[in-house]
DNA sequence: ATTGACTCTATAGTTACTATAGACTTTAAA
DNA sequence: TTTAAAGTCTATAGTAACTATAGAGTCAAT
């Protein structure tokens, strides 16, 4: 069976688009072109979109799935590097979290300040902010 | 008081670049230069550019702070505006903060799908990632 | 043969910077 | 006063992962 990109985008939820873009990142080529130069795939390429996709979902970056990609096509490599990726990738995601944490906290504070009905002259919100100002300074 | 650039970014921690980028994108202009023709700043635009920094740590992004910035300008408009803002960042701050927690579970359970010694061929990681992509399949 | 839907490449835009290059200005020492 | 170092100027390109065009060519059905 064997498709063009739009039926290939329809099949995985991709963009065309994405899908280019893939193939110009080297994620995902198009080893086989129509006569009038029509990027054709194949099971395996939808396979790998799929792939790409879950992992895109677990945020990883394009340059991290790539290395996936080339981990699982060497079968005796170790897994010490897939790991460290993913360890990596944890840690960040949790710094992540947390520094959001702390963000919201922040904001929900600044906006626990102000009460709506006045003027911005006496918003609190905007008096937090500014006064966080002077104090830096 | 008057300074050039460089003493600003001092002062105020952003860099050289980061000033003259907040000018281009018109949220601090140098409304004097030199003979020169180089930036000067005063005392109010130290202030400012503070009260850029700090929104900027509460991840609001320049638009918004420019919306800020001008209602900060005109004590008379109302507070709504500045709480909804607010308020719709917390939102999608909040949003994300669940997306990531979601994606740490996920990410969690994979790594604990691998034990390191083994070559890629057998990996848990792997072998997971590519289970996800035959079932969506 | 013609039409409409599809695809192609190349390019620009998104966000908030960061990093150059090449030219000009200022400040301080010689 | 000349000169050299340090600072500043504008303009441009790069970052990540797309998204959205434009203009041209291809494919499938009538
Ligand atoms: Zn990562
Ligand atoms: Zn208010
Ligand atoms: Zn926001
Ligand atoms: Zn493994």
């Amino acid at each position: 069976m064997i498709i063009k990109i739009g039926e290939l985008a329809k099949i995985s939820g991709c963009s065309v688009q994405t899908i280019r873009h893939y193939d110009k990142e080297q994620l995902l080529s198009a080893k086989i072109r129509s006569d009038g130069n029509f990027r054709l795939y194949d099971q395996a390429d939808i396979e790998r979109l799929l792939f790409i996709k879950h992992c895109r979902s677990l945020d990883l970056s394009l340059a991290e799935i790539r290395q996936l990609l080339s981990l699982n096509d060497s079968p005796m490599s170790q897994c010490d590097d897939v790991n460290q990726m993913i360890e990596q990738h944890i840690e960040q995601v949790e710094r992540r979290i947390a520094d959001l944490t702390q963000l919201n906290k922040q904001l929900k504070a600044l906006r626990l300040s102000c009460n709506s009905k006045r003027t911005v002259e006496h918003c609190g919100i905007l008096k937090q902010l500014n006064e966080a100002v002077s104090q830096t300074n």
